[in-house]
RNA sequence: GGGUUGUUAGCUCAAUUGGCAGAGCAGCUGACUCUUAAUCAGCGGGUUGAUGGUUCGAGUCCAUCACGACCCA
């Protein structure tokens, strides 16, 4: 048995007082007429000091996050949803003030009264009746210092979300967010979908995948670490603008913009190729920062960052050749490409081929995009679900979405070609069988769905996290996901 | 994986060269009918993340471990 503390004991006590005083200890539910803000906003400040609206009857709830007893007279400020509001209790005014005393900070409690200004002109509820609707058994962080611990920030996210307006307000734009682009893409007829997480083959993209396994089928399965593949069999099966935003899972590690569970939007639009896709973002990021920010010029880890449409564009292989110092030759001549990164960086010596074309773009051009900027036509090496270039040799018709140094999307016309699909899955198996954790192996029920046709089209693929970081102005991604992934804390036995 | 760094009361933070573990808020008792980081008087509250070591003496020095943060690969 845990220890009872103090401070919780001492909530205990009042606890009881308070049904001593008839309260219920647990009531089922209270009848709201009114938030915080709607109030603010009908009696919007600088107020008359010493009004009194005895005819604007109000009820609210909320948690109570300060509280001030002057002995006969109470100020609190209760916290709703939508912000806080003053109480003013009044001996005189309320039968069950003496019981007022047993009310904790962070007590939820329901309110009824009228509508007032302090001397001050401070809008406050003048309360006439209260019932506590649940105590809190824990006193909360210091409601003027927050939560600075951040590790505590994201193991108990509640009490982040009642001490920092800011972090309530970072996921709250989050939210608008994703309703912003099941608006848009909703107004464009995309219908949206719901592909399978367990997968026998993870696939879609490059990464280790979660393994996880089924009783009742004996069989393993994966986490799906992309949604691409289930929706270009939709795109097979009839259907032409599709579109699913869920949660993927890639088994690495931790950092300011990697995290093992995210949420991505991937969408597949028939008949079209990347062009149309490409203005597809530009509408959809320059409307999107419209929407958020007010404006398309949006800051940034203090940069202003300019989501006016048309992006920049920026050619893969020409941008190599221009920013990579040295680079005097076609680096999609893997071989010359491998004896050049010897020579100068050794470090990547355990770096298959084709990973130094990326590896130099990362390094040389990546963090030279501050605004965004299309990347286009990518290596086909790199690019194994793309379309080749129409007319370009050893590139695709693919392009990546950059701002502030990295990559928020990702997007190219489909390979819809089984036999050149089959031939780009063997080259991902054989990295396999050779060691590559992260290459998938050969999806054969993919390409039996790709050889029975799949229409020419776009597609497109971005996280939402990072996309949220840009528009709330967050650096860390664990400060756009409610619950980011820790490691549980390890609690000592006691016997 | 490597480097740096952090972990002290419920929260935010102190603690000099290794020398009695402290403050503010929160809590408890009391006062107060216009406060808003309310104020005033008094009182409690600690396995200094864990384990071991050095030492007369460890929050402080050393080692290992746990969980974070930042930088790098």
């Amino acid at each position: 048995m845990p220890e009872i503390h103090e401070q919780t004991q001492a909530r205990l006590n009042n606890l009881s007082q308070l049904e001593a005083a008839g309260f219920e200890r647990f009531p089922y539910a209270y009848p709201k007429t009114h938030d915080a803000a709607a109030l603010h906003t009908k009696f919007a400040a600088p107020l008359e000091p010493g009004l009194e609206w005895l005819e604007e009857k109000v009820s609210l709830a909320g948690r109570i996050i300060s509280w001030r007893d002057t002995g006969k007279l109470i100020f609190a400020d209760l916290q709703d949803e939508s912000g806080r509001i003053q109480l003013f209790m009044s001996k005189n005014a309320i039968a069950q003030f003496d019981a007022a005393k047993f009310i904790d900070l962070g007590d939820i409690i329901g309110v009824e009264g009228h509508l007032m200004t302090t001397k001050t002109g401070m809008l406050s509820v003048k309360v006439t009746g209260f019932t506590p609707l649940v105590k809190s058994l824990h006193p909360l962080p210091s409601d003027y210092y927050g939560l600075a611990d951040k590790e505590l920030r994201y193991r108990r996210r509640y009490l982040d979300l009642i001490v920092s307006p800011d972090s309530r307000k970072t996921f709250v734009t989050r939210s608008k967010i994703v309703r912003f682009i099941r608006n848009f893409l909703d107004a464009k007829n995309f219908m949206e979908v719901e592909g399978p997480t367990l997968q026998a083959i993870a696939g879609g993209t490059e990464a280790k995948p979660f393994l996880t396994h089924h009783n009742a089928l004996s069989h393993d399965f994966s986490l799906r670490i992309a949604l691409e593949l289930h929706l270009k069999r939709l795109l097979v099966g009839g259907f032409e603008r599709v579109y699913e935003i869920g949660r993927v899972y890639r088994n690495e590690g931790i950092d300011q913009t990697h995290s093992p569970e995210f949420t991505m939007l991937e969408l597949y639009w028939a008949y079209v190729d990347y062009e149309a896709i490409m203005q597809l973002v530009e509408e959809l990021f320059s409307s999107l920062a419209v929407e958020i920010t007010g404006g398309t010029q949006i800051e940034y880890a203090s940069q202003s960052l300019n989501f006016a449409a048309p992006f920049a564009r920026l050619e893969y292989v020409p941008a190599l050749l221009k920013y990579v110092p040295d680079l005097d030759f076609d680096p999609l001549e893997l071989d010359k490409l491998r004896a050049f990164c010897d020579a100068r960086y050794p470090q990547w010596k355990a770096v298959p081929d084709y990973k130094l074309l990326d590896k130099l773009f990362g390094m040389y051009v990546e963090p030279l995009i501050q605004n965004p900027t299309f990347v286009i036509h990518h290596p086909t090496v790199i690019s194994p679900l793309a379309k080749p270039h129409r007319t370009l040799n050893g590139v695709t018709e693919r392009f990546e979405l950059f701002a502030s140094g990295f990559e928020i999307a990702n997007a190219f016309s489909e390979l819809n070609d089984a036999f050149d699909q089959r031939a780009r899955f063997e080259a991902q198996a054989a990295r396999r069988v050779a060691g590559d954790d992260e290459a998938p192996e050969l999806d054969e029920d993919f390409l039996l769905a790709l050889e029975y046709g799949m229409p020419p089209a776009g597609g497109l693929g971005f996280g939402i996290d990072r996309l949220a970081m840009f528009f709330t102005n967050q650096t860390s991604l664990r400060d756009v996901l409610l619950f980011p992934l820790l490691k549980p804390e390890r609690h000592v036995e006691t016997e």
